[in-house]
DNA sequence: TTGATAGTGAACCATCTGGTTGACTAATGC
DNA sequence: GCATTAGTCAACCAGATGGTTCACTATCAA
């Protein structure tokens, strides 16, 4: 039993690889899911607690929550009736470290404006 | 001129900002895109350049710029009969800055698998 | 002037996304 | 046993995405 769920667990990382941050970049570009990974550092919550706060049916954040899990982001667990979803903060680092080889661009955020007016202003 | 650059440029940015965590999430989550933002990292480049190392039609990086541009990830500028793109890292800084809340999260990767071992397995 | 080059726009296509509703399964509690 | 609660699944929908091809405009160079 225990091989097998790890057997299992390395046969999704091992797709999920494939293009992590493809579907880390993509589950983080929605608003909604965004809202839920925050509400999941508070500690694990429920599926129907979750969905509470939004505006949407149970059925629409259940999908939401399963976008978030195939990226690894958030892993589920059932417990009775219940689904537990935890926050799985690992692949955040790979997307952060993408991210932060670009740093050293950042404080060049009003130069093209600048650069630009400066050739074709007035 | 100068000054309907600028409220151009102004109006430009408050339609973004609406949602601007999305598009830049979005707009990240295609290879070929991140592929791109990393050339123009070694500098400004035409279109026509930027296309050459991709198996797809001239067309379809042009569709990906675009989708860049309107994410205010990359500034393109016609100057004669080329467009040259050039990095804007700026949005970049506040999508690290919202993934750098769960920066405490991350050490926790193997804790959600060892737990559901520990209540699961065998 | 003529031809090559750079690039967009339009039309089309298949697939994905984000949402709905309604029926269904499974666990819980009385 | 029976009603309630938690949640998924299937079907459906509108719109976005990612790609193609073809026609077109505009610039450059001989």
């Amino acid at each position: 039993m225990r091989r097998l769920l790890i057997v299992n667990h390395m046969v999704e990382c091992y797709v999920r690889r494939m293009n992590a941050l493809d579907s880390t970049f993509a589950a983080l570009s929605h608003e909604a899911r965004r809202a839920i990974l925050a509400r999941l550092a508070d500690g694990e919550t429920r599926l129907s607690d979750l969905a509470g706060p939004f505006a949407m049916s149970q059925t629409a954040v259940s999908k939401h929550v399963r976008v978030l899990s195939d990226a690894g982001l958030v892993t589920v667990e059932q417990r009775g009736r219940s689904r537990y979803c935890r926050l799985n903060a690992a692949p955040m680092k790979d997307a952060s470290e993408w991210l932060s080889d670009y740093e050293a661009f950042w404080g060049q955020q009003f130069d093209n404006l600048a650069r630009y007016l400066a050739d074709n202003g007035d």
